[in-house]
DNA sequence: ACTATATATTGCAATATTACGATGTTAATT
DNA sequence: AATTAACATCGTAATATTGCAATATATAGT
């Protein structure tokens, strides 16, 4: 098996462990937090800042991008990797809705 | 290879990540709103809810522990898993910071 | 045209995750 | 004591992820 049964839940459900999986891995949140200190990011220097080879940092950009979180524009030879503001938001928002809707109070 | 290099990422970066990673399963955001609906769990009620096996839930039950976001008490012979609140603000606290602290100006 | 630079893609090995049947474990019930 | 109920754990198969070398692609500079 080893399939996650995306079947059996609701879209929003799937949108938002998709939204955590692709931020589940420190090298993922090392690039965010890097690009968005930056203000503007070149990829090359994320291989050197984060210390991985440049096929993974290009892998793991790829990932950011599926959700939107980061767009990237050319730049003569170069790639300029930035932070998706409006979509960043719309994560946070859709993160804190989820967060707040717990009330626990038995045990 | 597969393996997550976590020795050149900062303790904060590794632990972050560990949360997405395991709220990053449809079936763990699931279960967290059915308990956070509930006020209340009992683990077979989630295999009827959720529909994956028994021992699929009670597996991502762990992870979801393993991160103390859930608590378990044992209550005769069943199980009352709850939120751990504390943690869970916690935990939604350093999401906001992670996310507050992106200013992107370019492109 | 040739070369260097920057990034993307491919292919593959190592490891992790997901899911579930089977089997333990523990506690209430008979 | 035997049975049932409610989990937890183990073992294992199927699939996904991570990481990198090798290779492809695309642009800038010579």
């Amino acid at each position: 098996m080893g399939v996650t049964k995306t079947q059996i839940f609701t879209d929003k459900q799937n949108d938002l462990a998709q939204f955590f999986k692709v931020l589940g891995h420190p090298a993922r949140v090392a690039i965010l937090q890097y690009v968005s200190k930056q203000n503007a990011c070149i990829c090359s220097d994320l291989v050197d800042e984060i210390g991985l080879a440049q096929a993974t940092i290009s892998q793991h950009l790829k990932e950011l991008k599926s959700i939107n979180l980061l767009k990237g524009e050319v730049e003569g030879k170069r790639m300029c990797y930035c932070i998706n503001v409006e979509r960043w938001s719309e994560i946070q928002e859709q993160l804190n809705t989820f967060f707040n809707n717990a009330k626990s109070n038995c045990c």
